[in-house]
This record gives C-alpha cells, structure tokens and sequence, in this order.
DNA sequence: CCCTTTCCTTAACCGGACCTTAACCCTGCG
DNA sequence: CGCAGGGTTAAGGTCCGGTTAAGGAAAGGG
C-alpha cells in the first residue's frame, strides 16, 4: 500500500488525480497550499509526494527544498505547467527526484509514483540515522545535535555508509568512494572504519557499522544497551561478534 | 565521481552523449548492443545505465529484465524513440527506474543522471517460496518478514533451489552453481544442505529440501507439525528420515 | 626553520566464521 | 549380510575482519 501526498492548488486537477491513484489502490492526502503541504510532510511519513510548483503561500521548490535540508528523504515528484527546461533543472537542484510536465497522461503519473514509491530520495541536505546525523554543506557530523570530530578519512566512510540508508555497502564500493581509483593495500580501510567506530561510541551514537560477511559494511542500530555505559563494568567483552542477523 | 554505462547502437548520438556526460565528470562506458550490454553489467559496477531500447542482438527491455534477474539493482534509465506510453510502461514494468523521451534535451539526462546515480534499484525481482522470501539485490533471506542469517554457501544453496521453484535440481546443476567447474569431492554438499536445513527449521520456515532419489533436491512445502515442535517429545532423535510420504 | 599535531599507511597478531574432510549412522534393497 | 544413498557430527585449516602499535607525511604555529 503507498501512501501518496497531493499537492495542488486546482481543486479540479487534484480531484481527478486523487481518484486515479485512488483506483491504483492508493491512498492519497492533499494539501492546497505550500504551508500545509510542508506541515504535512514533516508530520506524516510518505511514500511520495506530488508537488506542484505554482502554489499559494509557498511555492514548490521551496517546499521541496526545506524538506531536504530537514534531512526528509522522502521522493517528490514536481509538477509544472512550464517546460522550460531551467524550471525543471532547478527542481532537481532543490531535491526533487522527478518531475512531470503538464498536461500529462494518469497513467504515466502513475508508473512515476510507482517507480518512487519505494525508495529514499538521495536528495537530502542532512543525512540521518539514529542519533547521528551529518549536514552535507557544512561536513559537519552530530550526535544528539552536539558536533563531534572526525577525521577526514572518517568521515568520508561515514557519508558513504550513511548514504546507503542502512543497506549494506559493498566493500568495493566503499574503497571507491575514499580513494576512488588507487585504494591502497594493505588493511588501511580496516583501520579507519575501526577509528571511525570508536569515535561513534565515544560520541555516544546509538549506531554502529558491522561488517557483512564477505560483502561489504552496512550502519545499523545498536542494540539496547543496559543504562550505564560507563566503565561501570568489564561490559563489552564484545560477544556479540561479527556478524549479523540482519 | 559517477560511472555511467551508455548502450546505444546509433554511433553518433552515443558519441554526443558520453562527450556531455564527461564534461559533468561522469566516467562513461559505451556499449552498442544488448549482449554486450549484459555483459558489461554484470561484470563491472556502475552508478547508472542508460539504455537505448533499440537495440542489436538483444532489445533493451530484455537486457533490463535480464539484469533484475540476476539481483542486479542498478538504477537503469530507458531511452525511447517510440513515445508511446505503453512503451514506456514496459519498460518499467521490466525494471526501469526512469526513461526519456528521444529526442531529449541534454541537461535533461544529465538531471535524470544525478538523480538515480546515488540510489539502488528497488526492482530486482524477489524469489519466494512458502513463509520464506530471497532478495536478489541485497542477498538477504527472510521468514515471514524478518531476516535470518545463512552462510555464504548456503545462501547459494538455497538461491538455486528457489530458483527451480520446487522443481527438481540435479545433484550436479547444485554443484556447479556453487562451485562452479571444481567441485570439491568428498560430502561438502551433504553438510551445506544439512546446515541450509538447520538454519531453515530454526527459523520456522514452512519449506524443506527434500531429496529426489538418486537425482537431486527440491523444495517443498513442510507436511503439517502439530503444534508442539518443541522438546516435547522423544521425536528428534532424526526419525524423520529420508522420505516421507505423508 | 624546527617542532608539534594530526592523520594516513603498513604490518603483525588474534579470534571467529566458514569450508572441507572424514568417519559414522541409518534405512532400504538385493 | 553387505552395499548404496543420504544424513549427522566433529575436527582441522583457511580466510577475513578487528585490534593495536609504529613510522612517516602533511599542516600549522612559534
């Protein structure tokens, strides 16, 4: 089941679209102007919004780009009624994932939503994750809003770890993404994924990287720890191990 | 930096494309037929296919389906001259994760591009079977939804036996999908299916693999438990066995 | 210009997960 | 009874990820 947000100023147009998605068994929400829209968005979580861009109140791309910079990933497809292709580019510069020209066919509206329904956006400004998040233009890296310090190896590892959205990263794609052709040898991503880890647990993160058998590194959510962290006890032991059940 | 494949047989509109796309500084590599095409994806990792359907050899719906066959989920934009909106819909049906309209505008692409480059496909097809369902992109088994831990080989084990979708499998086609051309001797397959088997009860799977006389192996539903499959009762001793018919 | 700091690389070591192998068990059949 | 086909179990070895520490390069400050 796909949750749709509609986010049109014609009443007319928005009725025939809610009762086309509607028929895709759909379940649609709508809001009229960029206000709501937003207001929606951040209390509700979608599998799609469609976004208009000549809106009351607040136009769409700037809805579109508040939601990202909130660190929302959730898709949006914009909707113009202009074809200029500077419109279109500047929607996806804002964040969106796709658009659609109007008039368009229902149909074709339809396969779109489909197609993003279910998927993140990786449009974000600020990527989260548990208590971790990390600002894109800034390079900056938060636990519970309190920045904390990374080394830059570390945390060019994190932004690619946390760009999967917890998925699992295949180590060759991680290699890719640090040192880009030439990774050097030896065991040196090891090394600055174990950096990155004990900066993660020192700062508190309530997340952690675990390795997936032969394939690659995925973040995940640490499991419950009992209240007191602190040196209270010979605690860790580590135990739990590599692997992974998910 | 984004490694994009074009497969597009018109020489000239290739060329076109990959001199814009490099001047966005995409890696591109460049196939112009679908066999080729195939090949090239399953052995290197790209960011983004672009995919002309039109293609010599093997038509570009066929190559999208193919590769979400395999569990492949890179994201895949289709080109097509022919507007039609069927068209279109085919080729999302197959696993496409967007498509353009020839001609089209290159910042267009370029847009579409940067869009997808930082996703995964969400259309790789999905092998079931009973309460248990295989994810070919990201190499996860579940139960009812929840993930459960295979090993490597067992993995491969089971991903062939679904694959027949309880059909049997010749002892020697299970051999040489996880092996390949050398095959250990000895009883190495015995005990992978003993261990798949084991992982499979402890999950409450409502399949097993059973064997077919001196052929190969299968999956079948699980015959009905009573209740209790716990302790209860002197049972496990293996008794079961072999067969069974009821 | 030197010293300090930071950070990256490398190597060596540990431990666990996984694969292989081999031996043994069970059942059915001639 | 002995053999064949499959199932079960345990022992060894390899591979891979995690950990740690040492050395060197780059950046910054005095």
């Amino acid at each position: 089941m796909i949750r749709v947000l509609l986010v049109e100023d014609d009443m007319g147009l928005a009725g025939n679209i809610i009762d086309y998605l509607e028929l895709e068994d759909m379940v649609c929400d709508h809001a009229a102007n960029g206000v709501a829209a937003l207001s929606l968005i951040q209390k509700h979580p979608f599998d799609v919004v469609v976004l208009d861009i000549n809106l009351p109140r607040l136009d769409g791309l700037s809805v579109c780009e508040r939601v990202r910079e909130d660190g929302n990933d959730t898709p949006i497809i914009m909707l113009t009624a202009r074809d200029q292709l500077e419109n279109k580019l500047e929607g996806f510069q804002k964040g969106a994932d796709d658009y659609l020209v109007k008039p368009f066919d229902m149909p074709e509206l339809v396969a779109r939503v489909f197609a993003l329904a279910h998927r993140r956006s990786s449009q974000v400004k600020k990527l989260r994750f548990g208590n971790v998040s990390l600002a894109m233009g800034s390079d900056v890296v938060s636990v519970e809003n309190v920045p904390i310090k990374l080394s830059p190896t570390a945390f060019t590892l994190l932004k690619a770890l946390l760009q999967q959205q917890g998925k699992v990263m295949p180590r060759e794609r991680l290699l890719d993404a640090v040192w880009g052709e030439d990774a050097p040898e030896s065991n040196a991503l090891k090394v600055h994924l174990h950096n990155l880890r004990k900066s993660l647990v020192q700062a508190n993160a309530n997340i952690e990287v675990k390795a997936v058998a032969g394939t690659g590194f995925c973040v995940t959510f640490k499991p419950e720890q009992s209240s007191s962290e602190q040196s209270t006890s010979a605690e860790p032991k580590s135990t739990n191990k590599g692997n992974d059940q998910w």
